[in-house]
RNA sequence: GGUCUCGUAGCUCAGCUGGAUAGAGCAGCAGCCUUCUAAGCUGCGGGUCGAAGGUUCGAGUCCUUCCGGGAUCACCA
């Protein structure tokens, strides 16, 4: 790495010259901005503490001295206290054919001795998905991809929420009003169907609630009393009692949202090394909490339910074991945890959940390390913010939920008409067309939601937000697509650029801005795993491919008569699209050939 | 009310552990296709980085207070 080359020689310069033992964490290069000449630039306003001298004479001391001892200094200059680096023009070059070279673009900076596992989408099996989990989906799917570029042992899970009461509400309004239906003799899909249950229980519980408040009662008597939601809990007591029939409905309509779900992960791109389902999960969950309340980590109240004192770490008590017996959240998510160490041993477990429930991973962290757990401390909750709509949150009674798959296919329709518009995709046959169209719609949808910091809220605005010019996933493909079409043109004319013979050509600013974008992908990369940030891949996206489209924009490349710098071009264009490729890939947006 | 979090151009977002005159895209205006893909490129206009203090040679970035938005503090998941 260049910026440590470096490092280590400005550390024996302080040495030899000025007799100092500078700390490393002092030494910070950063970009020359594009208005200075130069490539790298070392701030030295940080050794004035140390040297007392005025910052333009150390500059050009150090300046001088680097030049002597390093062969990778062409030149340098001084602005203020700022002393920029020219590189030789032989560095990148090198560089240029060490990574043409190379047949992937991972590295290994992740201690890879304990497993990662990393939990992501959680669906409820009562509702389809919708616009939040697909960012949910695709930043997890991508976390994961990016761990293991960086060499870790990731292991991607599922959570189902398989069991509750929200299931039951879907049983039992099926059982009331759903007519037999199902998804064979409808067609509808089965999340779908599933989810048009929860509706009409939702719909019809609420009117039992309107009659009662009508009779007297106040809203919150309404809501417990209504028939329908004790029917619901009795429902749900049943089926941890075992009870058969309530077992068999249970399973076949989860079966249904199962098949439903696997249509839209499919769709996504997103998959799994395995799939947890809480009911198979809770009953450790109890467990636990028994021990726990044996070990008087937690207490009983009198009516029966169990719980955990947070207050001395300036928290609630938490509810962990309702009376009935029954479980909760809490209590499942206590069960899975262990489970999954059991299962993995896992060094880090990731939880890719949403900021609203920080307080929830939190207890649960703490509740987990009171029991003991030595495991606990690799607990992480990768929060990540809501998606909202230009008129606020998403809300299922206003009908603003935006559906995954509903999405999906507006975004792939419209890939198409702007396709069809301009032309492109004309000569491909009509299979080929169709996978191209669904490339770049979802390409468009995964950069849009990838390219911001998953801690952010976000808006997403149906109506305009998601475009294909500019800074988006399309403009990728793009590019890419370009630069593929100009190599197959290369091999049609038969120009070879392959060769490792050492080019004799001076680099040209839009050459070499590209090269050093390039340069930058490691660290990138390992940023991107650090931060947990997909984002940062976007961002590394979008200006390399708008670098390259500059200099393709002012470079001839197969028109260049000279032929090292012909094949200079050639290089640089093919190591683009490789490294486009393989980043793109780790958001999961595929990269055509042509388009 | 307590805790957490966010506030950068009309809109959507970048801005790495503090570094030079705060950047993109969209929208608006003006240009560039007899030459490698115009989903591209070039230029113009648009900002007291929510406000005020503080630390520092240097603050969008760190600290304090305040203002504004969001989340959470459930026998929902």
């Amino acid at each position: 790495m260049l910026e440590n080359i470096l490092k280590e020689t400005l550390l024996n310069i302080f040495k030899n010259d000025y007799q100092l033992e500078i700390d490393p964490e002092l030494i910070s290069f950063q970009q020359t901005r594009a208005e200075f000449e130069g490539d790298l630039t070392l701030v030295v306003f940080p050794f004035l503490k140390l040297i007392k001298t005025n910052p333009v004479v150390l500059a050009n001391e150090l300046g001088a001295a680097l030049m002597k001892q390093s062969q990778l200094i062409k030149s340098y200059n001084v602005i203020k206290g700022f002393l920029n680096l020219s590189i030789r023009d032989e560095y990148w070059l090198n560089w240029l054919k060490n990574n043409l070279e190379r047949t992937g673009f991972e590295q290994s900076v992740i201690d890879n001795s304990a497993p990662i596992v990393i939990e992501y989408s959680s669906p409820n099996t009562n509702k389809p998905l919708h616009l939040g989990h697909i960012r949910n989906n695709l930043l997890g799917w991508s976390v994961a991809e990016i761990l293991r570029a960086n060499g870790g042992n990731v292991v991607k899970v599922n959570l189902v929420n398989d069991r509750g009461i929200h299931i039951c509400k879907s049983m039992l309004a099926w059982q009331k009003f759903g007519e037999g239906k199902s998804p064979e003799n409808t067609g509808v899909k089965g999340d779908k169907l599933v989810g048009e249950m929860y509706v009409a229980f939702d719909k019809a519980y609420k009117a039992e609630q309107y009659e009662l408040i009508a009779k007297g009662y106040s809203s919150e008597e309404a809501a417990k009393k209504a028939p329908l939601i004790q029917e619901a809990q009795q429902m749900l007591l049943q089926w941890e009692n075992g009870e058969q029939e309530t077992r068999k409905l249970w399973e076949t309509m989860n079966n249904w949202v199962y098949s439903g779900f696997d249509l839209t992960y499919r769709r996504l791109g997103i998959d799994f090394d395995k799939i947890y389902y809480e009911s198979e999960t809770y009953l450790l969950g109890k467990q636990i909490v028994m021990e726990g309340l044996t070990k008087a980590v937690f207490f009983k109240k009198d009516d029966g339910s169990i719980w955990c004192d947070l207050s001395d770490e300036g928290l609630d008590e938490k509810l962990l074991l309702r009376a009935d017996g029954t479980s909760v959240y809490m209590t499942q998510d206590i069960g899975t945890a262990q489970l999954r160490y059991d299962d993995y041993k896992a060094g880090k477990l990731i939880y890719v959940v949403g900021n609203e429930q920080n307080y929830h991973f939190d207890v649960l962290r703490r509740i987990l390390i009171r029991l003991g757990k030595s495991w606990a401390d690799g607990i992480e909750h990768l929060s990540y913010g809501m998606v909202e709509l230009p008129e606020g949150k998403m809300k299922s009674r206003e009908g603003t939920v935006v559906d995954a798959d509903d999405l999906m296919d507006e975004m792939v329709q419209t890939a198409q008409k702007m396709s069809e518009e301009l032309g492109k995709g004309a000569g491909l046959p009509h299979e080929a067309a169709e996978q191209l169209y669904n490339d770049i719609g979802l390409a468009a949808l995964k950069y849009y939601m990838l390219r911001v910091d998953p801690r952010k809220t976000m808006t997403f605005n149906p109506a305009e937000s998601i475009d294909f010019n500019g800074n988006t996933g399309p403009f990728v493909q793009y590019t890419h697509a370009r630069i593929k079409s100009v190599l197959r043109k290369a091999v049609d004319n038969q120009l070879s650029w392959q060769s490792n013979t050492s080019l004799s050509v001076e680099l040209m600013p839009k050459e070499k801005a590209v090269l050093t974008l390039l340069h930058n992908w490691n660290e990138i990369l390992k940023q991107a795993a650090i931060n947990r940030s997909p984002a940062l891949i976007a961002n590394f996206l979008y200006d390399v491919a708008k670098s390259y489209n500059q200099f393709y924009q002012d470079n001839p490349i197969l028109r260049e008569s000279n032929a090292d710098r012909r094949c200079l071009r050639l290089q640089i264009s093919e190591l683009t699209a490789r490294m486009l490729n393989y980043a793109a890939g780790l958001l999961g947006i595929r990269m055509p050939e042509q388009m």
